[in-house]
DNA sequence: TTTCAGGTGGTGC
DNA sequence: GCACCACCTGAA
């Protein structure tokens, strides 16, 4: 069985699996456990307090794709620093998100689970992609007297009429997911290919598809392709850009300004302000 | 019971 | 090319 040491130096649990960007954790008391591929994965805090152990309980994951997930080959150290030099609110930022890991997910997984969460919010989106894979994923087994199911397959999935994708509180975008399958699969679509692309031109091929718009495009290459210079604009991210950074309330003055502000490790920068600005601002936690 | 949150796609100018 | 609105549903 795989499993991944984790320095508490450069990771943090709540920091990492609760600031939107994966949907399949959850925390079991002390645990996190989530869903990887086709593997459960249990991630525990060491004894001593130094660090935390990444385990997987459930199905087979390489050691090597678990260090990929988890962001092991960045240096974190480096772009927190980094990025904490640059203004007072990416140090705040820091302060209060630091360990916030950049998740190297699943293509397929991202672009449909970021279909479900346009006009959305997080527990619902939760919701729908928990009862999806229930549905339609295969099961993993139980563990700690929980069902755990992987993402569903495209090919499961492409043998689906529209109405199988009306799952729990997915309402309207059922039609996006089920046009989305439809082409990949009637398409023969290969999903690596963003990974050989620029950013802009990744974005660009990932709105072919039906339910993929600029936002969706960016926190596809962001979370499912790597892409660190990334930047999903979403209502949280305007609201830091006009409050903390005093830009202009339009859609070329955000774009503008997060090219020429955040040059360097644009992707981490935008995750912790992110991160930062929905813990501060949010309107149910005054 | 009503209000709110939340991006995309389509329409109309 | 921009402004507007429909789309849906759980939570508050």
């Amino acid at each position: 069985m795989s499993k991944l040491w984790l320095n508490a130096a450069t990771f943090h649990p709540v920091h990492t699996f609760e600031n939107g960007q994966c949907f399949r954790w959850h925390r079991e008391g002390d645990a996190f456990i989530g869903v990887i591929d086709e593997a459960v994965v249990c991630v525990t805090r060491a004894e001593d307090g130094s660090g935390y152990w990444a385990e997987v309980v459930l199905g087979s994951l390489t050691e090597m794709r678990l260090k990929a997930y988890f962001d092991e080959a960045t240096d974190y150290g480096v772009i927190m620093s980094t990025l904490r030099e640059r203004d007072e609110w990416l140090q705040k930022a820091i302060d209060f998100g630091g360990g916030l890991r950049l998740l190297q997910q699943d293509p397929f997984e991202m672009l449909l689970s970021f279909i479900i969460s346009s006009n959305n919010n997080i527990p619902k989106i939760r919701m729908s992609i928990e009862d999806l894979c229930q549905k339609y994923g295969r099961l993993l087994g139980n563990y700690d007297g929980k069902d755990y199911y992987a993402f569903p397959t495209l090919e499961k999935l492409a043998n689906l009429d529209e109405e199988a994708f009306a799952v729990k509180a997915v309402g309207y975008r059922a039609k996006a997911l089920y046009r989305t399958v439809r082409k990949l699969s009637d398409e023969a679509i290969d999903l690596d290919m963003p990974m050989q692309m620029a950013l802009e031109d990744g974005v660009l091929w990932l709105r072919q598809f039906y339910g993929v718009g600029e936002k969706v495009a960016h926190c596809i290459s962001l979370f499912g392709y790597h892409q660190t210079d990334a930047y999903p604009i979403d209502t949280w991210v305007k609201q830091l850009l006009t409050t903390l950074y005093g830009v202009e309330a339009n859609a070329n003055a955000y774009k503008a300004f997060i090219e020429t502000y955040f040059v360097t490790y644009r992707g981490y920068a935008q995750q912790v302000l992110f991160y930062y600005m929905r813990s501060h601002y949010s309107k149910s936690k005054t």
